[in-house]
Parts: structure tokens; sequence; C-alpha cells
DNA sequence: GCAGCGCTGGAAAGCGCTTTCCCGCCACGC
DNA sequence: GCGTGGCGGGAAAGCGCTTTCCAGCGCTGC
């Protein structure tokens, strides 16, 4: 067993050819090499089973095919779904991703990019929500800041600020045309259920719900913080049925948090939306499947994992890139009039 | 910008002490240095913001911290559950994971094993299903061998046969187990929407099932294959509704399946427990929330994912070691009596 | 007809680290 | 007192690849 591997160096003499050619060959470069040699390097390294050295490539050219992924936890949809769109991209770019996970710990972040410098990862993608937490912060900044340094992009999807290439999705506008739309249901009393309230993801989608409410000239909603997970959402609703609110709307600044709500609701016997009217935030794939349907405001998550790596992977200026992305009220069975 | 990183021999130089001294007290050795100059070297590399260079090391001792993962769907609850469990090990050993997806092309995960091998990843989960595409499987086989031989190591989940280290569910048991359940509570006409016939973990859950349905003396139910999506589940289901099937319970070999499945049910109005029950098979978290909440066999996604992880870390022998994990079934309130 | 150019192939110098080997030093035993 | 070991430190040889630099050669252009 452990047959050493095949190298470079054998397949060269092998094929009776100098090693810089052989490299040349194999793995490209401006170099031009007659059909003769290329062809014989070519077979032989088929024959040998030759498979480059990604590490001794890696430190050869100082630049790695590696590309990071840092979320907080795969198995929420809305992450995974971000996964899915750097990966594809990744992947048609024949690059490999390095999967870290925080488990939503602030630090854990800087932690992980800085392992991804020691691996010389050619870009990074930061999909967890920032905070206003200022130590991990600053930290965070600076861990970007040396990885830029070295060499490697980064981009942040849903955090701008950090000076990198941003994907940002309307979370203010998007919770703003929810509040009108629930508005214009009728609904008087409304209800937050907030996520934790350093996440500027959430702070943000509040805002921008209160603003909505006010355009609409309605008081401002009660909110009731919670963890940014579905047992978040069944907490935050459980406190809310216990404070006794008489608020005809629910909001909960995610679908994952809105489902744990709606289960709540369900388990205390109030009827959706014949008692409460409920909505969430960004339409991941598996509400497809919720009864009643969510009301939420759809971010194409897919793809904004895919424009993150697409900015991350083609160089760019030195400029910062920020794109865009709307999000659209859908309107489902959760909400009614009132 | 691109300010030169700092490496081991600028440390060296600035402590006053050779290349080795620094390697030995920064990367650990089984020589010891003088609690003196190890001191001046934790210092110096701390003041420079040393970071060492991950390929360079990978190099020279000829062995990675990559831990390769391999999944059809990272959205799919099923994987991502997996994939928790894989990071969280991997993670704690202080190792890197690598995710690659298939997007359920079998090709695609000899390839990844290759790129995998590449990279000296030290071990690799696979995860993806097997399958009976002879060409497919004998070029997986293949790879698995060349990555062995360099000395890495490979566990799968729920794919025996391959001479690797194996988490096994207990598909056929739980599907016959559930098959049981079920004839208990009366029913006598049974349907399944079958994944595709060349996955061995449809195969199996189907095998078992039916074999639960002999054991009750019960006629072999219909069965309906599709795709082991969401959408499969769906298509399904409607093929099922146009036989005009007389089946009064249905099993869908996934959850995901199940999911999809029931959403073409309400949509052609059928009632799901009063007119039709149904059941799925791995428990995955989403359906905590599914309305009626879904029966199904219980498999601990996450912990499957761990010990793959632990098995395929930790040496171990020659011996390739299977660790069955038990399904549970779980009625909840999708299947009625009949 | 020859300087000069462009092009292909090979030798060799790294890339940043680990690890072997060697050297000098000290404590020890006879 | 001197050979022996053991031990801490450094020089240097790789690890497998890329890439620069140089040599040789056939052409072009004056």
């Amino acid at each position: 067993m452990s047959a050493r591997q095949v190298t470079l160096a054998e397949v060269a003499k092998q094929a009776g050819v100098s090693l810089a050619t052989a490299s040349r060959v194999l793995n490209g470069s401006t170099r031009q090499v007659s059909e003769d040699l290329s062809e014989r390097v070519l077979r032989t390294a088929e024959e040998l089973g030759y498979v480059p050295n990604a590490s001794a490539q890696a430190l050869a050219r100082n630049s790695s095919s590696l590309v990071g992924l840092v979320v907080h936890d795969i198995t929420d949809p809305y992450f995974s779904c971000i996964a899915a769109g750097v990966t594809r991209v990744a992947e048609e770019a024949g690059l490999v991703v390095v999967l870290g996970t925080t488990g939503r710990r602030p630090e854990r972040e800087a932690e992980l990019l800085s392992t991804l410098r020691a691996h010389r990862a050619r870009a990074v993608v930061l999909a967890g929500s920032r905070t206003t937490d200022r130590a991990a912060q600053s930290r965070l900044a600076a861990e970007i800041d040396a990885f830029t340094e070295q060499g490697g992009r980064v981009a942040c999807v849903s955090q701008a600020k950090l000076g990198t290439d941003t994907v940002v999705p309307g979370n203010r506008a998007g919770g703003r045309a929810l509040a009108r739309a629930l508005a214009e249901l009728g609904h008087k009393k409304f209800a937050v259920l907030g996520g934790p309230s350093e996440l500027v993801v959430a702070r943000d989608r509040l805002a921008g719900f209160k603003a909505g409410l006010t355009d609409a000239g309605i008081a401002p909603p009660v909110v009731i913080n919670g963890a940014f997970t579905r047992d978040g959402g069944y907490a935050a609703a459980m406190e809310l049925l216990a404070s006794k609110s008489r608020a005809t709307c629910v909001f909960a600044v995610t679908d994952v948090m809105a489902m744990g709500a709606m289960a709540a609701l369900r388990e205390r016997g109030v009827r959706i939306p014949e008692d409460i009217s409920i909505a969430g935030f960004d339409d991941i794939p598996t509400l497809r499947d919720t009864v009643p349907a969510l009301s939420t405001v759809r971010l194409p998550l897919e793809e904004m994992g895919e424009i993150a790596a697409g900015l991350v992977l083609d160089a760019g200026g030195d400029e910062a890139r920020t794109v865009r992305v709307a999000g659209e009220v859908v309107l489902r069975a959760s909400t009614a009039h009132n």
C-alpha cells in the first residue's frame, strides 16, 4: 500500500523530456510546446495516472485553487442556498470550496479567515451576518485586510461597510414594502419577531418594516427579540402570546423564525391567518410546502451566492463593488385581510 | 498592497535563531527547544503576525489538513445535516473541510475524488448515495483505491461494498418496520414513491418496505419511481393520482419526496390523512413544521456525519469498519387508522 | 552574407516549510 | 583524564512544482 504518488519528474523522465517541458504541457503556460513532445507527455501522464500535487503547485505559484465560504450554520436553508450558488460557480471555475461554519460565534469568522489565509485561499465569501460587536468586528476587519494584502479577494453577502465587494439584499426596502403591503390588508396592530439586536440584517429589516408602517400611518410595532433560528422564532412567538398582545399581524425577520413562530401559534390553537397573520423574509425553498403558505419577501438566495462568487473570482479593480439585490414581496395564505 | 507574507525564515532571522529551531517551536516536533529560544521565537512570530503557509507545510510533510466532503446537493436537508456533523468534527480536529457537490451526477463523484487527491486531502467522506451504474461505480472504486493508496482515508455514508469505512443506516430494517407499523394501522393497499431505481438507498428502503408488507400478509405495493427530490416526489404523487390507485397509504422513500408528494395531494384536494396516509424516511429537521406532521423513520443525520468524520479521522486498522445506525419509526399526524 | 530576432527546449533557481544529519557541549563512568 | 552518550542547535537536503534564464536554431531583413 501507499504506493508513492506519480510525480511530474517521473512523467518527464518516462516521456524523455525535461521537467520544464512536462510542466508546460500538463499545466499550461504561455509557452508553446511542439505537437510531438506535447502528445508524448500527455500520453505518458495518462498512462502513469499522473495527478499534479496541488500543494506544490500552490507553493510554486504562490496561489491556490481554494475558495473559502464562511457561513453560520449550513443546515439553515438560507445559508445552504447561498452555499449552493457559491459552489456551483466555484466548481465551474475549476476551484475548490472550503466550507467553514461559525456556529453563530462572531469570533469564529476571524479565525476561519486566518486559516483560509494560511491556505492561501484565493478568495473568500463571507455569508455570515455582520454583528455590531465591536471587538469581533475589528478583529474581522484586520483579518480581511491581512487576507487582501496577501492577494486574496473577499466578498460579503449582506454586510457592507467592510470595504469589500458585497452583495446587498434590499433588507430595508423589503421590510418597508412588506409593511405597506400588510397595512393594505387592513392590519393596524403589528408585532415583530426581531432577531438578536446586534445583527445588522435583523436591524435593517426591522427598521424598514417600521418605516413602512410609518408610511401607512400606523403605530410602531411591538418588537420581541430572539435567536435567529427556528427555535428563536418559536420562543419569541410564545413570548408574544404570553404578552396578550392585540397584534393581528406578525412579521418575523426571517422565514426560519417564522416557521418556528407558526409552530408555536399552532400549538396554542391560534389559527393562521384567521386569528393572526404572519409573514417572514427570505423565501427559503422549504417554504413551498408550508401550510398555510407563508407570505414573505423573496430573495434570490442561490443567485446571491453566485453573484458573490462571481465578484470574488473575477479580479475587478481596487474599488469595492456593491451589487444590490431587490427583495420582492410575496403574499401567500398566511396573511389575510383584517 | 500585496505586502509579502511573513515567512518562517523572517521570523527565525528576527528572533536570531535558525530556521530549524523556529520550525520546531512554531509547529511542534519531537525535539525539545530551550525555554529561552522558544519564547523568543513565539514572541517574534506574534509580533510579525506570522501565519504558516499551509501549502508549504503540506508539501514538506506530504499530508495536508484538508478533509473532503462529497454530497449531491447541499440544499437538501439530508445532506446539509450530514455536512453539519462532518464539519463540526473536522473543525474540532483542526482540519479544514472541502465541500464538493455532484449535482446528482454519479461521474462527478470520481472527479471530485481526483481533485481531492490532487490536494492530498487526508480523508474524504462520501455522502452521495451509491448507484448501480456500473461504469461510474467502477471509476469511483478506482479513484477510491488511488486515494487510499496515497495514504488518504475514505468513509461512506450509506453505501457499503466499496471496501471503505461506512456508516450504514438501517434502510432495509427501517422500511420494514415502517411497513409493519402502517399495516397495524389497518391499511391494506399501499403505494410507494420510490427514488430512481438505480439508487441503492432507494432500493433498500423499498425492499425493506415490501418485506414488511409481506410479513403482515399484505399484497405488494404499487411502485412509482421518480427523482430523489421534492419535485420528484411531487411528480410521482401526481402520477399516482392519475393512475386511480386505490392505495390508502403512501410511502415516499425520502422525506423530501414526501414533502413534494404532500404538496401534490394537497393541490388535488386529497386530504391527509383522512383520504390518504403518507409516510417518509429520514426525519429531516424541516419536518418539525410540516402540517400535518409527517410520519417517518428517524435517522440521526447529523450524528451520522459525525460518525463518518470520526471513522475517517482516527486511523483505524486496515479493516473496513462498518457502523450501523438504526432507524426509528415515528408515527405522526400524516398517517391515520384505516 | 551576416547581425538579429523569435521560438522551442532544458538547466536550475527558487517557493516556504520539515527533517535528517552533524557538531559542539556537558554530564557521566571507569 | 578521557571516551561515551545524550541533548540542544544549525546547516542543508529535500518535498513537487513553476518559471526564469540561457542555449541553440532557423528566419528575416538589409
